[in-house]
DNA sequence: CTCTTAAATCAATTATACTTGATCTTATCA
DNA sequence: TGATAAGATCAAGTATAATTGATTTAAGAG
C-alpha cells in the first residue's frame, strides 16, 4: 500500500516536476538562443531558422520539440511549413522582467 | 584565426552560458525541493536538511554544490557546521514574482 | 500520379548528469 | 593526542540527454 502525501505535498510535488520540465527546456544555450532568434524575428518557419541558428534541420527540430513540449514556444503549421513563436504568456509566468529583456531586441 | 564576433554577440553568447548554468541549477526537482525547504527554513545545516529531504549526505552534498555553484543559494561555515540558505537576490533576478511564491511558505 | 521540398522521427553513437558507498578532510571535544 | 561527527570528494556504475545521418511523412506543384 502506497503512502498518501497531504494535498499540499502532491501539489508541490506536482508543482517541481512541472517546473523542472521547462527549466530543463530553457537549461541549453542553443534553445535559449532559438528563443532569443523567435522573440526578435517573431513567428518563423523551420527552413529560415536552419540557417540563422546554423544548425541542421534534425537537431533544430529535436530542441524545437524540447520547447514545444514545455509549452515555451507555440508551434502553427501551413501547408508544408511549421511556424513557430514564443509563447510569451508563458515565458512571463515564469520569468523575472529583468530576465524576459534577455529575449527582446535592445531597441524595444 | 578566429572569427571575431560583434561585441553584442558575445554578451549574448556569454548571457546564455550564463542561464544555461542557473536553469540547469533549477531543472531538477530535487533541487527545487531543497529551495522550497531552504526558503520555509530559512538557514539550515546539512545535517538538519539530511533527514527533511530523505536522500544520503553526499547525494544531498553534491545537489547543494550545483546550486551553489549557479549562485542560487548561499553557504556559510560555522565550525564543522555548513548553513545553507537561499540567495533570493538572484532567485529573484531570475523568476518571476509568480514562481517566487513557489519557494515561500502559503502563510507568507 | 510523380517529383520536390519541409519537417518530423528513428536508431546508433557520444556526451552529461545522477547515484551510490566509501574515503578523505577538518573541526571539536574529552 | 585520539576519538568523533559533519560534510566534501572520489571512483564506478547507471541513467538521461544530445548529436548525427538516414529515413519517413505529408503537402504542394507540375
Amino acid at each position: 500500500m502506497l503512502k498518501e502525501l497531504p494535498l499540499i505535498e502532491t501539489q508541490l510535488e506536482a508543482s517541481f516536476e512541472k517546473y523542472e520540465k521547462k527549466f530543463k527546456a530553457l537549461a541549453d544555450k542553443k534553445r535559449l538562443q532559438i528563443m532569443n532568434i523567435l522573440t526578435e524575428q517573431g513567428s518563423t518557419c523551420v527552413c529560415d531558422l536552419v540557417p540563422i541558428v546554423g544548425m541542421p534541420q534534425s537537431k533544430l527540430s529535436y530542441h524545437l520539440k524540447i520547447l514545444l513540449d514545455a509549452d515555451i514556444i507555440i508551434k502553427e503549421t501551413k501547408g508544408t511549413w511549421s511556424y513557430y513563436e514564443i509563447n510569451m504568456k508563458e515565458v512571463n509566468h515564469i520569468l523575472s522582467e529583468e530576465l524576459c529583456c534577455l529575449f527582446k531586441p535592445a531597441n524595444s
